[in-house]
DNA sequence: AACTTTACCTGAATCGATTCAGCTGGGTTT
DNA sequence: AAACCCAGCTGAATCGATTCAGGTAAAGTT
């Protein structure tokens, strides 16, 4: 019932052979030729079996891409970023979203390398490296996103979380602020421990005395922020920081959430707050959310196409990209 | 170099056939070859050619989703709930967002069909029918996501958003407001008509007069918002309207930032606001944001449930699974 | 005119997993 | 003891696109 090459070959009066030099090398057959397969692919509505395809000439048109947090627009944008630059060159991707969960993490790199996907885009979760290694061994181009990693011999494409964290702290010292907490967690995420050590950073070369102290959450959603929040408001008065770094947008608007519920309006004045990624809804939130942005459809665009460059060179050299993330100040900080 | 089934079959000292029986159908197989088998497979670090498989056996482990919108994250929660199913299965998604792009909705589908997938999701913009009805001449099984089509003879999961514009708008009048203003577009978007369809029921049935007045945009994103919300405050106040229905949170997100820009927070008491999706940023914003829930991560699960079913069954007859929208009230519409 | 070159084309072999007809050897039935 | 059964296994044929050695005819060269 499928249509396949050698339908195609017989209405168009050609070899199968034929047929495929028109789907693959165009100029190496007669114009006739090119004009009556097409003419003949068109009429039968033919498309390519790409597992034949794929088994015989080992290429294949998908990419994975395993992400950890499927609900962090963060992540939904350098997916985009990613899709954008996949369709142009006429991959798709096969989308795994693991939250969090390094059994799930597993399987979809099974899964993916069944697959034999063209190349493997991954912000891992949990220690992969043994995974990853074996798709190294069967010949799977893979870049590491949103995580830096110079001694793993990937190339990766990530932002400067150190950086940002220091830009956080700087601009908190700024505004004025010397009780700052950092909200984030679990500190087995790179990004969280990166930050915070940016945010230490800060705080230690400041010119004056600044306290740092470190809120832990279990997850980095928006419930996890409301719920630090709550915490937070229940001490004492006085022993209330000044200020929340937060570990990315999410726990912000979280935090917001609690510190302006009830009619008071806790941000600025009495506790500012800065978040981490500039995801869309941090400039539409209660109190319009400073951050720190990451340029996360570049991020996306960018490790597609390392990831084909090196499918396509498989003994290029593993290459580190990181972007400068930048500071957006909007209100909650005082501005 | 890469490893096959032979080379595990050699391991084991079976043949292939009965590597690919304890892969396929293990209770087949005597224990002691099961456990020979599964031990070189381990050792070698085998994973089966999937390319070779669905060349042979017809099987697909991907389905394909193709969305019109990657931005918004009621979309995003629906492939989430998908890819939380198909995990369970060892399946994977095959993800194309479309951009609301016909040209580019035609390149996936193109893609997806090559790669025979198992099944199709597809939220669909243009005119896509010619192209669908080729997929199921191919065999493959193809659910309507987020767009009821009783006659189009494919299965369909979405929300009721006619009722959904209803409950909106009935919200609205109980609230006391008259004049109401439906902010959506573009109108050969499904989902807007049905929801302004809803809404004009609504002001109709109503006990008193409600005027009703459409304020369109080109698209559905904060941006629009933000600008349709300027436009609306450049009038003269006592043609402003008292209520604003959104199309969808985005657009609501938008409107509501326009509406507290500049100290004065119009929001609820001079205009009430309602949006629709209840997307996980609709409470963490400036005013909590009224909204219509659908019942998103339940779509993308049911809709994945249902391919499977079809492409498990050729004959199943099309089913319409349409959920009921719920209203979630909060502080834009002054609760 | 005999040759080489060029431009195109053909069709069989190939990729790796699955499937299925057929084989084997031990157990059961009569 | 002959006939039959059965669990378990084997290995060749198969799926459809690609590739490549080899073929053909027309054009070009000497």
């Amino acid at each position: 019932m499928p249509i396949s090459i050698r339908d195609v070959a017989e209405r168009a009066g050609v070899s199968v052979g034929t047929v495929s030099n028109v789907l693959n090398r165009p100029d190496e057959v007669s114009a006739d030729s090119v004009d009556r397969v097409t003419r003949a692919i068109d009429e039968l509505g033919y498309v390519r079996n790409d597992a034949a395809r794929k088994l015989r000439a080992g290429v294949s048109t998908t990419v994975g891409f395993v992400v950890l947090d499927g609900q962090n627009p963060f992540y939904n944008d350098v997916v985009r970023g990613a899709e954008d630059e996949a369709s142009s060159h006429g991959i798709a991707i096969l989308y795994g979203n693991t939250d969090e969960d390094p059994s799930r993490e597993k399987v979809y790199l099974d899964l993916f390398r069944e697959q034999q996907v063209r190349g493997l885009l991954i912000a891992p979760y949990g220690d992969v490296m043994t995974q990853l290694r074996r798709f190294r061994a069967s010949g799977i181009a893979t870049v590491l996103v949103d995580r830096f990693s110079a001694d793993s011999g990937f190339s990766s494409v990530s932002v400067d979380s150190v950086a940002g964290g220091r830009l956080a702290v700087e601009h908190l010292i700024e505004m004025g602020r010397r009780r700052i907490a950092f909200v984030g967690g679990p500190f087995d995420i790179r990004q969280v421990t990166d930050r915070l050590a940016g945010a230490r950073a800060a705080a230690e070369n400041a010119s004056t005395h600044v306290e740092l102290e470190v809120v832990p959450t279990s997850a980095m959603t928006v419930e996890d922020g409301v719920a630090a929040g709550a915490r937070l408001l229940m001490r004492p008065r006085r022993e209330w920081p000044d200020a929340l770094f937060a570990a990315n947008d999410l726990l912000a608007l979280g935090l917001l959430q609690s510190l302006v519920s009830g009619g008071r309006v806790l941000v600025p004045d009495e506790i500012a707050l800065i978040g981490f990624d500039d995801n869309p809804f941090a400039s539409a939130a209660a109190v319009p959310l400073s951050s720190i942005r990451q340029p996360s459809r570049m991020i996306g665009r960018t490790a597609l196409r390392i990831v084909l460059e090196e499918a396509a060179d498989p003994d290029s050299i593993p290459r580190q990209t990181v972007f400068p993330p930048e500071l957006i100040v909007r209100r909650s900080t005082g501005a």
